[in-house]
RNA sequence: CCCCCCGUAGCACAAUGGAUAGUGCAGGGCUCUUCUAAGGCCUUGAUGUGGGUUCGAUUCCUACCGGGGGGACCA
């Protein structure tokens, strides 16, 4: 990519082992990137910023490297760099040969196998807004590691066993009458429904809650798939069942014994504990009660175990806010079966707005907005990109009353009309003849848009290195934006054939570059709207 | 009481310690005889408060003020 040139060439004129950034200004009078490497320099060298500044863009220009036409200082320290228009038009001249594969890079190694576990709701109901925006998340961030080179697996992680399917078994008795109802019990619209379409079902496993929730959960689990793959477009390659996967092939075992083999945990109070304070956290944790059955904790150990032993090198996690206080003891689990490379992501809340106040959503209590419901309302695409601009540690509002009006003003809608404005463009054009001379390709608004286009690769790295997917949606607003500029000041069809045969080539070229965006953010590509 | 996250314009969100704090929506004004006006151009408007570190702070530290979420041998 062309940032990284413009790094080594910034490298090679700083004294070895200068940590060098770049960045885009946002104003491109100053130049396509520029760095602060001077003012680090500064304190090192005891000279002003400007004078090293002055002094590593001098020594850059006079390299006379086709990436760049010229490096200048700026006060107090900056340096500015300006691409060379030769190393833009060749850049296009790459855009047309990777077609599909521009963009792809080898951040990642090809052998590191990552698993992305995301969205694991357990299948006791619908899936909440909070739900979604992990979804979201773990459906992108796996597309950019893929992207990246690495072998990435995306795993749904059902909890289809324990209290909580016990609990749903226990409802669906309840809502036909047949245990007395109380407060722990689930209440949602859908467990009424269920019990009341099996009714025989219900009647017949009365006495055995367990197992009617887990048939429940079964028909819950469906629900929640449809939603995510034809609704949603989030995709998965493994629903692992903690029952059939983990529980029956005896990693819950497994993980208790090498916990137990490595000296890391305790007996105390007739429960069996895991010395987590070890690792970080600020409390140890019970592995197995005092009643002999194991925790959820030791079951997860054991998923972590079973992650693992089918190969991963690496795991990222992606959980909602409510497991804030299950972080530490994750990780600690996680290294101490071997899975050092692991890390969680945490999503914060979505709150939900109607009529200007916040609604208090409660799955428990059953008066929640689905994340079905609002997909359906506002489309996928508009609800991916809504979702996906929010950097994930932010607290985010969303206004139900708006939805619907905000997703016909979605800013998906402005890059996808871009799209499909460069698709008019080449059907219109239709065959120019002759190879273009892209040289000619040099008013403000060409340079402005093949920038953004060279681009597409620097902001895919980026995101596979810090998971900061939320910068894909920006990116793809800022390319939009230089398209529609573009089209606006300069045309295709009409212009000398020289100069159309030129532009077209930009034309297509930044359809391979919004496909490709597009593929990654998991939104569709029309070519009409 | 302790821990984590957030506080940026009327609203929803951006901003690897850098330059004149960006984007969309909303508001005001222009703009279709040329490839789709879901567009373009111009414009109004913001860093919760007080200290500190720094050449430079929305960003780091600290105290406060707001908001959200955690703190089970539940999941």
């Amino acid at each position: 990519m062309l940032r990284d040139e413009v790094l080594k060439l910034v490298q090679k004129h700083a004294p070895k082992g200068t940590a060098v950034t770049l960045s885009v200004p946002e104003d491109a009078r100053l130049g396509h990137y520029s760095t602060n490497v001077a003012f680090a320099l500064s304190k090192i060298e005891k000279k002003s910023p400007l004078e090293i500044a002055e002094r590593i863009a001098s020594d850059v220009t006079s390299s006379k490297s086709p990436a760049i036409s010229r490096a200048v200082a700026a006060a107090p320290g900056f340096i500015n760099f300006f691409l060379a228009p030769k190393a833009l038009h060749e850049e296009l001249n790459a855009i047309a040969k990777a077609k599909k594969n521009y963009g792809r890079s080898k951040v990642k190694s090809s052998k590191l196998k990552v698993q992305v576990e995301f969205v694991s709701a357990n299948p006791t109901g619908p899936l909440t807004l909070a739900n979604g925006r992990g979804g979201f998340l773990g459906d992108v961030l796996a597309n950019v590691l893929e992207n990246a080179g690495a072998a990435v697996e995306r795993e749904y992680y059902v909890n289809d066993t324990g209290n909580q399917i016990f609990t749903l078994g226990k409802s669906l008795l309840a809502s036909l009458g047949f245990v007395p109802d109380d407060e722990t019990l689930y209440k949602g619209e859908y467990v009424s429904e269920w019990a009341a379409k099996h009714k025989k079902d219900v009647e017949k496993m009365r006495k055995d809650p367990a197992k009617l929730g887990e048939k429940a959960a079964g028909d819950f689990l469906k629900l929640i798939k449809r939603a995510l793959e034809k609704e949603a477009h989030i995709k998965f390659d493994r629903y692992t069942s903690e029952k059939k996967n983990i529980h029956a092939k005896g990693y819950v075992k497994k993980a208790l014994a090498l916990f137990k083999k490595k000296g890391v945990t305790y007996e105390k109070e007739g429960a069996t504990w895991l010395k987590t304070t070890a690792e970080g956290d600020d409390k140890d944790r019970v592995l197995v009660t005092g009643g002999g059955f194991p925790t959820y904790f030791l079951a997860d150990a054991g998923h972590y175990l079973e992650t693992k032993e089918r190969g991963f090198k690496a795991k990222i996690n992606i959980l909602g806010p409510d497991h804030y206080g299950y972080v530490a003891r994750i990780q600690a689990a996680a290294k101490l079966v071997g899975l050092a490379n692991s890390k969680v992501l945490i999503t914060q809340a979505v709150r939900l707005i109607r009529g200007g106040a916040e609604v208090k959503m409660s799955k428990r209590k059953g008066n929640f907005v689905t994340f079905e419901e609002v997909v359906e309302e506002v489309g996928a695409d508009a609800a991916r990109f809504f979702f996906l601009s929010v950097a994930p540690e932010s607290h985010m509002d969303f206004n139900l009353d708006l939805a619907k009006e905000r997703s016909n003003k979605n800013p998906v809608y402005y890059a996808q009309y871009a799209y499909v404005r460069a698709k008019a463009v080449v059907a219109k054009a239709g065959k120019i003849a002759g190879k273009p001379d892209l040289s000619l390709l040099n008013t403000p608004d060409d340079a402005a848009l093949l920038f953004q286009l060279s681009r597409l690769p620097e902001v895919l790295a980026d995101a596979a290195n810090d998971y900061a997917v939320h910068r894909l949606t920006q990116y793809a607003s800022t390319l939009a934006r230089a398209f529609h500029t573009f089209y606006e000041k300069e045309h295709v069809v009409g212009e000398a054939p020289a100069l159309a045969a030129a532009r077209l080539a930009l034309v297509k070229g930044s359809i391979i570059v919004f496909e490709n965006l597009f593929r990654i953010l998991g939104i569709s590509a029309p070519s009409k709207m």
